[in-house]
DNA sequence: AGAGGTATAAACATCC
DNA sequence: CGGATGTTTATACCTC
């Protein structure tokens, strides 16, 4: 507890060293879900929006990145101080920030929020510039609406062909569909940011609390009708505050939104009405009456949810007053309401970024397919080299790439699951020690994996998806003489892992933990004193049955593999192009092929399958990641290879590890992602 | 709800 | 004494 809430609390800075990467965009949090249907669509078309929403965007664009500089500078830096051996004196600076960041991938805090919405109200210039924009604002919205909707739909089409495709390769075909569904991801993925923030910012109902949930939930559900509608909604709101009809609501979203789907209201399930809560109102300023529990978008467990504003209250009417009152159409709830469009706008903007490169993608694919990406079974063999040629000396046998035996059958994660992961982790860059979730745990097979993604671990600040007692034995194993004495683990770590490099307090101590409390790892005495070996046979026993057993388990571990740092890197690859400083761009460095291949044949994987409705990782709280827990069987057959992974998986995996399986589980998770 | 696991923290014990 | 190593205990969270 204790230490939770104080990470919690904490929780603005990012990673210490990152403070501009703390701009970086609260958007990460999100984690697109699902994946939404695509359809048809036309190029032309797309690429005329595209245009006007530039025009329109230029001038909101400026003011963004005043205010990303802006809050860049309110950042508080916090030095990295490895240091600190001593567990007591730990900088709590330090690690609280770090796992902040973690756990809150959102960039934009409420109090940045607020901070963003003083700055403005204060500058009188930029609100006349948001005036002006505001226009714009509303027509580009619905344009991208529509683009998107038909984004998806043309995505979806290229899917279906390339599936279809007869003269086209398997490879080749395989390697588009990773090509799609990644970029098909960062559009969900800039969506879901976008739904994020508006959550966050009570525009869309949700509650603080429930948070996490609900996040899912949105995310999850969403296609193309669910969108428009938010966008709808989002436009109305605007609109009104234009117009200035009423002082009183001005934001409040009326426009009718039916519960609709799961996800705009998961709460609505739990808590009983959310539909009612917008048009009712509308129609009767104080009618709650009949709803206790008060479905407005601006009032959430309590609190008003305007920005900038957490007012207290005990019922919904004295809300209704506060609103009324507090948050009349004035200069001041006017400048608050544009900086939200701002923020709307930067995440628009990074929107139809995607959405250009995606168009560019498909419209190479469609003359021709050059170069498949990373073909899939090229991706383990390549990893292994890479493996070998970055590896350290002394590394090498067998173990390094266990890999499972167990069935390759391709990792279903859908794509939405995929996503989720990978977002908060790579986006997030935050190091800081934090317990997230295992989602999948298995993951056994970790080896591989690491090796695979060693050069992406090696610079990206990205915590591995590995257990500690998974680390410290592919550590043990990669030695020429299978054993480490402790300070060699630390360096092991530090070596391998940009994310060891930092609070080595916390990590360190968690490898001494491990050492001692793991069974599989054996003490021995040595002429130079004492080193630590593995004992395979206990680290296999550890819970042996569960993998082997079921087909789940085992695609679940392939499938927490690779992607997260893969998936991480692509959609830090593509943020990076972006204006906007979603990350750390010294972590990041370059993810390696297999990195990529991983993430990518994960997410096709997903895609393809289908998106299985879980979803709700449900990070009660803390981790931003989500797990992909479960992942659910997929009809798929290793041997089908629908997807590009599976054929991947097979062919590395076979080898090395047969024993992965079994015992991984004990490693079994990765904590993080 | 409970069991089995892992991550974090932290208090202690030992040894150098 | 202080730091590096190891052990242990406690707590929180996860997944099954």
């Amino acid at each position: 507890m204790m230490q939770e809430s104080g990470t919690e609390a904490t929780s603005n800075g990012p990673a210490n060293q990152n403070g501009a990467a703390s701009v970086e965009g609260g958007a990460r949090d999100a984690r697109p879900r699902s994946v939404t249907t695509p359809s048809t669509v036309d190029i032309a078309a797309a690429d005329l929006i595209h245009l006007q929403q530039h025009q329109a965007l230029q001038v909101a664009r400026q003011i963004l990145l005043q205010q990303q500089q802006q809050q860049q500078q309110l950042q508080p830096h916090q030095g990295t101080g490895l240091k600190s051996p001593k567990g007591s004196e730990k900088q709590p600076s330090l690690q609280v920030p770090v796992s902040v960041a973690m756990m809150t991938p959102q960039v934009i805090t409420p109090q940045r929020m607020q901070q963003i919405l003083q700055q403005q109200v204060l500058s009188p210039q930029q609100l006349q510039v948001l005036l002006q924009q505001q226009q714009a604002l509303m027509l580009q919205q619905q344009q991208l609406q529509e683009f998107y909707k038909k984004q998806q739909e043309q995505l979806h089409l290229q899917l279906l062909q390339q599936q279809h495709a007869g003269t086209q390769s398997k490879e080749q075909q395989q390697a588009q569909r990773l090509a799609f569904q990644q970029q098909l991801m960062q559009v969900q993925q800039l969506q879901q940011q976008h739904l994020l923030n508006l959550q966050r910012q009570g525009l869309l109902t949700i509650q603080p609390g429930q948070t996490t949930l609900p996040l899912h939930s949105l995310t999850q559900g969403m296609i193309p009708a669910e969108l428009q509608q938010l966008w709808k909604e989002v436009t109305n709101v605007k609109e009104e505050n234009s117009s200035s009809n009423n002082s009183h609501r001005g934001l409040d979203l009326s426009s009718p939104q039916p519960p609709k789907n799961p996800l705009l209201n998961q709460h609505a399930s739990t808590n009983g009405q959310y539909m009612s809560h917008s048009l009712k109102r509308e129609g009767s300023t104080v009618d709650d009456h009949h709803h206790s529990h008060h479905s407005h978008p601006l009032y959430g467990h309590g609190v008003c949810k305007w920005p900038g504003c957490e007012a207290v209250f005990e019922d919904f009417q004295s809300f209704l007053k506060h609103l009324n009152n507090e948050h009349a159409l004035d200069d001041r709830s006017t400048a608050q309401c544009r900086v939200q469009m701002q923020v709307v706008q930067q995440l628009e903007l990074q929107l139809a970024k995607d959405k250009e490169r995606l168009q560019a993608m498909m419209t190479h694919l469609h003359v021709k397919s050059t170069e498949p990406k990373p073909a899939p079974q090229p991706l383990n063999l390549v990893s292994n080299v890479t493996l070998s040629k970055t590896a350290p000396p002394e590394a090498s046998p067998p173990l390094s790439l266990p890999q499972t035996p167990t069935t390759p059958t391709a990792p279903l994660t859908p794509l939405s699951q995929a996503y989720s992961v990978i977002t908060p982790n790579s986006l997030h860059h935050s190091v800081g020690p934090m317990r997230r979730r295992y989602s999948d745990k298995y993951n056994m097979p970790i080896s591989p994996d690491i090796v695979q993604n060693k050069e992406f671990y090696m610079n990206a600040e990205v915590r591995p998806p590995f257990t500690y007692a998974s680390l410290i034995r592919q550590a043990i194993l990669e030695s020429p003489e299978k054993q480490l004495t402790l300070n060699e683990i630390y360096n092991w770590f530090t070596r391998m892992f940009a994310y060891f490099r930092r609070n080595a307090a916390t990590w360190k101590n968690a490898v001494r933990h491990n050492l001692s409390l793991h069974k599989c790892f054996v003490r021995v005495e040595n002429v130079k004193g004492a080193v630590w070996t593995v004992d395979e046979l206990e680290f296999q026993k550890r819970r042996p049955q569960k993998i082997s057993g079921s087909p789940a388990l085992v695609k679940n571990i392939q499938t927490s593999l690779g992607y997260g740092p893969a998936l991480s890197a692509a959609f830090q690859a593509s943020m990076a192009e972006n204006n906007i400083p979603l990350y750390t761009t010294a972590s990041i460095g370059s993810p390696t092929l297999n990195s990529l291949a991983n993430a990518i044949r994960e997410e096709m994987n997903g895609a393809m399958d289908h998106g299985n409705s879980n979803g709700s990782d449900s990070s009660p709280g803390r981790s931003p990641l989500p797990a992909m827990h479960h992942i659910k069987e997929e009809p798929l057959d290793p041997e089908d290879h629908e997807g590009p992974l599976s054929l991947v998986m097979t062919a590395n995996h076979s080898p090395d590890f047969g024993h992965h399986r079994d015992y991984d589980d004990d490693q079994g998770h990765d904590d993080m992602l």
